[in-house]
DNA sequence: ACTATAAGTTCCTATTTGGAACTGAGTCAA
DNA sequence: TTGACTCAGTTCCAAATAGGAACTTATAGT
């Protein structure tokens, strides 16, 4: 299988769907600016101050998470005017993708500090213990249990 | 919830979980090479034709990735030797990630463009439909079943 | 001896990031 | 009504990282 290079700075557009997702969350800082929006700090400041990234950087990246559909820049007062970035269903879609990773992180890197925040089932309020099924047939997916063919 | 930033660079040890997966996976075209290891492609000019990655930043990449534990590098013949990078348990465990991060793709960066792979379930050899559960209660994790609390 | 291959390494240039200072709109307190 | 403060950026320069091409090492094949 050969196949023409890719440019980073032009993966949109790449037929490989894991390339399409660095083209939206593979830069730098860009997947723990999503976190903290979707875990509920949506402010500029508040982002820039949890995260310690340079402000510009920062602005950039918003930006683009703004464009590509998955935060929603919104005013949350007048008087100054004062924006925040609000997660859209593409990012909270996202979701799941960061919970399997939490968990992967959890068993394969671990560390001896606890977390800053923990996941819980909102029913059980029991913490979340995520597992990858296929919908079709309720079997677990492992490397074991799936097959990767090439098309074409 | 204040916190002393992050550094780049230094994110192994930090007590979020998605921090310490970037540390592992969150640099420039790392995770891409996973993938090419992962689906086969392992050997260095193998992986650098097909990503188009400038070489030394290849070099440094798969290092990395050895140190973190996700690759082994080994001999695939001798005279001369030369070697390959094999993914590891750890490596393998990332693939229900990186499975549900394609159907997250598919889903919301959609592409008028065939996968250059398609991935089926072994036993059945219908595609897979990735879908991410509870273990303990069965529930799909949704931003709408689970809850995220902060620790302390 | 000459050509080729695979896996790096080296070197120079271009792009990206870090860090600090500056800006603008407005609030609040003296 | 001046002065200090807040938040969300923008600007600028220096430092780090990445791109691209050439070079290296070990060997095989012709």
């Amino acid at each position: 299988m050969l196949r023409t290079p890719m440019k980073w700075n032009d993966l949109s557009e790449e037929a490989c769907p894991v390339a399409r997702a660095m083209s939206v969350i593979g830069d730098r800082w860009t997947l723990l600016i999503l976190r903290d929006c979707l875990f509920g700090f949506r402010r500029f400041d508040d982002i820039q101050r949890r995260l310690g990234i340079t402000r510009h950087v920062l602005a950039e990246r918003l930006k683009k998470l703004e464009t590509a559909g998955l935060l929603d820049r919104r005013p949350y007062q007048e008087r100054p005017v004062r924006h925040e970035y609000v997660p859209t269903q593409a990012a909270k879609d996202f979701i799941p993708v960061m919970q399997v990773m939490i968990g992967w992180a959890n068993d394969h890197l671990a560390v001896n500090k606890p977390s800053p925040y923990k996941t819980l089932m909102r029913d059980t309020r029991e913490p979340i213990a995520p597992k990858v099924i296929d919908a079709n047939t309720g079997t677990e997916i492992t490397s074991k249990t799936i097959w990767v063919e090439e098309n074409d």
